[in-house]
DNA sequence: TTCCAGGTGGCAT
DNA sequence: ATGCCACATGGA
C-alpha cells in the first residue's frame, strides 16, 4: 500500500491520506468521464454509488480521500484496488504531455488532470457497454439502474437509499426480450440476453470480447480498458472522433487513422489519453 | 419534426 | 474489406 490509511470505526468510514499525489485525484473527473455509470454526486460534492457489491461514498478533503460507509479492510481489499491507486498518474500525464507534441493532450489534461482508469468488473462492464451503444450517458445511467433494481441482488442500504448488484449471467440468460420490455432497453435487449446465455453457457468471459452479439469494435475497447484494464486501449466514439477532427485535424471518418496516431503518440497509456480527451471535449461542448 | 447519443449487425458491393 | 442503413428510446 502506498498510502497511509486510517479505519473510524464508529464512524464506518476510513481516511486516506492522498498527500501531494492529490493533484492526481477529482471525484468528478473521475466519476463523470464516462468510464462508469453507478456513481451518483451527493449536493455536498461527494459520490455514492456500488461496485463490488460494495456501497460507498467518496469525498475529498485537505488532502484526504474519505471513504464513508466502509468496513474494516474494504480500503485494502476493494477501494485501494478500484481506484488504481497503485498507478502513478503523474508520470503517466508526463509521458502523455512530451509524446504529444501538439500541446493539445497539455490544455485536455489541466482540465481532466484527477481522472483515473477504474479497475471494473468485466462482467458489469460488458453488459454496461453493451447498453451504451447508441445512446446517451444519463440514458445508459438509467438504463443500467433499472436493470440492476429490477433483477440484481439487493446489496444494502445507504442515506435511506437502496443499492442493487448488477446481475449474472445466469440471471440475465433466464429472461427473455419480452420479460424486459418495461426496462426500455430497445434493440439491445436482445444483445444483452444473448451474451448473457453464452457467458452462462461457456462459464466465463471469452477472451475474443468482440465476438459477443452488440460487442463490435468500439464496445470491445472500452470493456478492455475500463473492464480488464488494459491502458493501451482507445476506444474511438462520436465525442473522440469529434476531438480528433476538431482539434488533432483528422478527417471525421477516417478512424483508421485516429486509432494509428493514437498507438504511436500515446503508446501504452492510450487509454488514459483517450479519457483525458473525452472528458476535455465534452467540457468544450457544455457536455 | 428531425437530430442526436460512449455503435452494431446484416446485407450488398 | 468497405459502405449503407435499420435499429428503440427519449431529450433537445
Amino acid at each position: 500500500m502506498k498510502y497511509r490509511s486510517e479505519y473510524i470505526r464508529e464512524k464506518k468510514e476510513t481516511i486516506v491520506y492522498l498527500g501531494e499525489k492529490e493533484t492526481d485525484y477529482n471525484l468528478d473527473h473521475i466519476f463523470d468521464c464516462g468510464q462508469c455509470f453507478r456513481w451518483e454526486k451527493e449536493s455536498d460534492g461527494s459520490y455514492t454509488g456500488i461496485a463490488f457489491s460494495k456501497i460507498a461514498n467518496f469525498s475529498i478533503i485537505d488532502q484526504n480521500l474519505i471513504i464513508k460507509n466502509s468496513e474494516e479492510g474494504d480500503f485494502e481489499k476493494i477501494w485501494y484496488n478500484y481506484l488504481d491507486m497503485s498507478e502513478d498518474y503523474g508520470h503517466i500525464k508526463e509521458t502523455l504531455i512530451t509524446n504529444d507534441k501538439t500541446g493539445i493532450m497539455e490544455d485536455a489534461i489541466k482540465v481532466g488532470k484527477g481522472i483515473r482508469i477504474l479497475r471494473q468488473d468485466t462482467w458489469e462492464t460488458l453488459i454496461s457497454f453493451i447498453i451504451s451503444q447508441n445512446n446517451n450517458i444519463p440514458r445508459i445511467k438509467k438504463n443500467i439502474g433499472d436493470l440492476c433494481r429490477t433483477y440484481g441482488k439487493p446489496s444494502g442500504v445507504y442515506k435511506e437509499r437502496k443499492f442493487f448488484e448488477m446481475p449474472d449471467a445466469v440471471d440475465l440468460a433466464k429472461l427473455s426480450e419480452e420479460e424486459i420490455n418495461p426496462l426500455k432497453l430497445g434493440y439491445r435487449s436482445k444483445f444483452l440476453i444473448d451474451t448473457a446465455k453464452n457467458v452462462k453457457e461457456e462459464g466465463n468471459i471469452r477472451q475474443d470480447i468482440g465476438s459477443y452479439m452488440g460487442v463490435g469494435p468500439k464496445v470491445e475497447s472500452c470493456i478492455r480498458l475500463f473492464g480488464l484494464h488494459e491502458m493501451d486501449s482507445f476506444p474511438i466514439d462520436v465525442w473522440v472522433k469529434r476531438v480528433m477532427n476538431r482539434l488533432y485535424g483528422f478527417n471525421e471518418k477516417d478512424v483508421k487513422g485516429m486509432g494509428d496516431f493514437a498507438k504511436v503518440t500515446f503508446g501504452e497509456y492510450a487509454g488514459v489519453a483517450q479519457q483525458y480527451l473525452f472528458y476535455y471535449v465534452r467540457v468544450l461542448e457544455g457536455k
